[in-house]
DNA sequence: ACCCAGGCGGGCG
DNA sequence: CGCCCGCATGGG
């Protein structure tokens, strides 16, 4: 068991809202708390209160796992400073006391992309559904022990595993149509497609190279950037963003895709992420619809 | 029963 | 470029 303190973090809000990790982990005491897997070891973090207490069961421990957990919960990041630049509205203003201590978090690209593959015209719930029970097929089991405690979980599975899957066995996972997106892309991922090499490009030209995969369009690349490679600039507008934008920076009027990009960039640049997360997580909540 | 979900690709004007 | 359509599936 180890702890570091932590000032301005909320795990719950931010294991809540619908990144990453709520596909990829199990919620630990009502959202204080969750365990994911990170590469061959199990992770296991809580929040009380300006502590964070966390475990690995796995290779990964020391160092090497507080860096993991600052890493993977943008420790680092100075919320401050993000709230200075994106809480310059009312909307936003409310939406930061709200969910004051939100991070985003840092995923492993393929399985970001694998999830934002599937997450297309899909929900939360469902999506959950899927990368779980993908998880269960096609990941690696590996079992824990140490004394007289012995338990057993899966690794994320590796792109050539589920490159060789059927579209018929994906589809048996409730994957539905995107099954051949989610193959296709796998396979590319385990073939030519070098994921770590979107780290050294731009924010522009890797979202250009990710737009050339078969799923993956202008929304699916931008949570791919934002939460897989920490490009904060990325700004996905989902049908929640465009709804939430329109209403409360356009009076309601509709604006295209494009419109909206731009405005995300004159508005918030380089935090364009954050104020992404607050934003969709705000409408969320508050069921805007129209 | 109907509507929607963290959209995408393809076809059209 | 913008607009429209079909797409699998399960929960409200």
């Amino acid at each position: 068991m180890q702890e570091m303190q932590v000032g301005d973090f909320d795990i719950m809000h931010t294991v809540e809202s619908g990144q990453p990790l709520t596909f990829l982990g199990d919620e630990r005491n009502d959202g204080r708390g969750i365990a994911y897997t990170h590469k061959d070891t199990l992770v296991e973090v809580e929040q009380k209160g300006k502590k964070l207490v966390y475990e690995s069961y796995g290779a990964l421990r020391g160092e090497t796992l507080t860096h993991e957990i600052t890493t993977r919960f943008r420790l680092k990041d100075d919320l401050n400073q993000v709230y200075e630049n994106i809480a310059t509205d009312p909307f936003l203003k409310t939406a930061v006391k709200k969910y004051n201590g939100m991070r985003l978090t840092k995923n492993e690209p393929w399985e970001t992309t694998l999830c934002f593959v599937i997450s297309q015209f899909n929900n939360v719930k469902r999506i959950r559904g899927i990368v779980k029970k993908l998880v269960m097929s096609y990941g690696e089991e590996r079992t824990y022990s140490a004394g007289s405690v012995t338990f057993k979980f899966r690794t994320f599975p590796k792109p050539e595993v589920i490159a060789k899957a059927s579209i018929q066995s994906l589809m048996a996972h409730g994957a539905g149509y995107r099954a051949k997106y989610i193959k296709e892309v796998a396979r590319s991922c385990s073939d030519s497609f070098e994921l770590e090499r979107l780290y050294a490009m731009d924010y522009d030209k890797a979202k250009e190279e990710l737009m050339t995969l078969d799923g993956i369009g202008d929304k699916v690349a931008d949570c791919i950037l934002l939460f897989g490679y920490g490009k904060l600039e990325a700004f996905p507008i989902d049908t929640w963003i465009k709804r939430a934008v329109e209403k409360v920076y356009f009076r309601g009027r509709r604006k295209s895709v494009k419109r909206i990009h731009e405005f995300a960039e004159s508005e918030w640049g380089a935090y364009s992420g954050y104020a992404q997360q607050y934003l969709f997580w705000q409408a969320r909540t508050l069921k805007m619809k129209a």
